[in-house]
DNA sequence: ATGGTTGCCGTGCAA
């Protein structure tokens, strides 16, 4: 089973990137971040004619997330129970027995900002979401956005980066409390090139010079991590014209799960 | 040099 998780920024904006990507990358379960777009305005039908059934948790002009998937979607559950949350940053299914989560953290903007305090809230709401589906899911994956690079290798320029909003201590405590329920960053099971990036912002031409962050992530319940056979960034969809500004992470997970 | 790019029923704001 192979699964991606990909931030499109704007569906409506990326839907031929999408669906030519569909095409010609074998996918079972892609889960999408900053869709913005509302349920309503989802394009189901071009999906569906792509082989995909999808489910969303839409919002206008911003977030929203999806998954998509070749089999049927089960359970399917939006938003985190107990966190009370306008904007629309969670959506959860069960896929061929694997829960799936889609997930946007909250950017947080600038460290000590009123945004920053609501990531970390949403951290911890996220926490507690996650230890609940993880009783409840042996085989949980958890595929995102997480705005967060784990450590100082996974930014291109740690002299710019540390410390700062998406590479602060508190927003990788949050990270590493989430990896403490027993969930494993998908990417880091297998050797990988050094400046393997996720996020490039779209200024300074920071792509075409590898100017980027390791902020998506698969985090893999451990019997499902026992299963992954690989785990890749797809830098082909970002050197499209007009890309998102994030590239799709790919995790290949071996049949019988 | 406090810039720069993208997407949004927007004309500033969030990323």
């Amino acid at each position: 089973m192979k699964i991606a998780t990909w931030n499109v920024n704007s569906l409506k904006v990326r839907l031929p990137h999408l669906l030519d990507w569909l095409n010609a990358v074998d996918l079972d379960v892609i889960a999408l971040q900053e869709i913005k777009t509302l349920d309503d305005g989802f394009p189901s039908a071009e999906l569906a004619a792509a082989g995909y059934r999808a489910v969303s948790n839409g919002q206008k002009t911003y977030n929203g997330v999806a998954l998509l998937a070749r089999g049927e979607l089960r359970d399917v559950v939006r938003d985190m129970d107990g966190f009370a949350d306008d904007q629309k940053r969670v959506i959860a299914a069960t896929i061929n027995g694997v829960r799936f989560v889609s997930v946007y953290v909250v950017n947080g903007q600038s460290v000590g900002s009123d945004k920053y305090a609501y990531k970390l809230r949403f951290l911890d709401a996220l926490h507690d979401y996650l230890a609940g589906e993880l009783d409840r899911h042996p085989l949980l994956a958890v595929g995102g956005d997480f705005n967060i690079a784990p450590t100082p290798q996974d930014s291109h320029d740690p002299a710019i980066w540390e410390g700062g909003v998406l590479c602060s201590g508190p927003e990788r405590a949050g990270l590493n409390r989430l990896l403490a329920l027993g969930l494993h960053d998908a990417f880091r099971l297998f050797p990988q090139a050094a400046n393997s990036f996720t996020w490039w912002d779209y200024r300074q031409a920071a792509f075409s010079r590898n100017l980027g962050l390791r902020i998506d992530h698969w985090l893999l319940s451990t019997p499902l991590a026992a299963h992954a056979r690989s785990a890749h960034v797809d830098l082909a969809p970002r050197r499209l014209e007009r890309p998102s500004d994030h590239a799709p992470l790919i995790v290949d997970l071996m049949p019988g799960v």
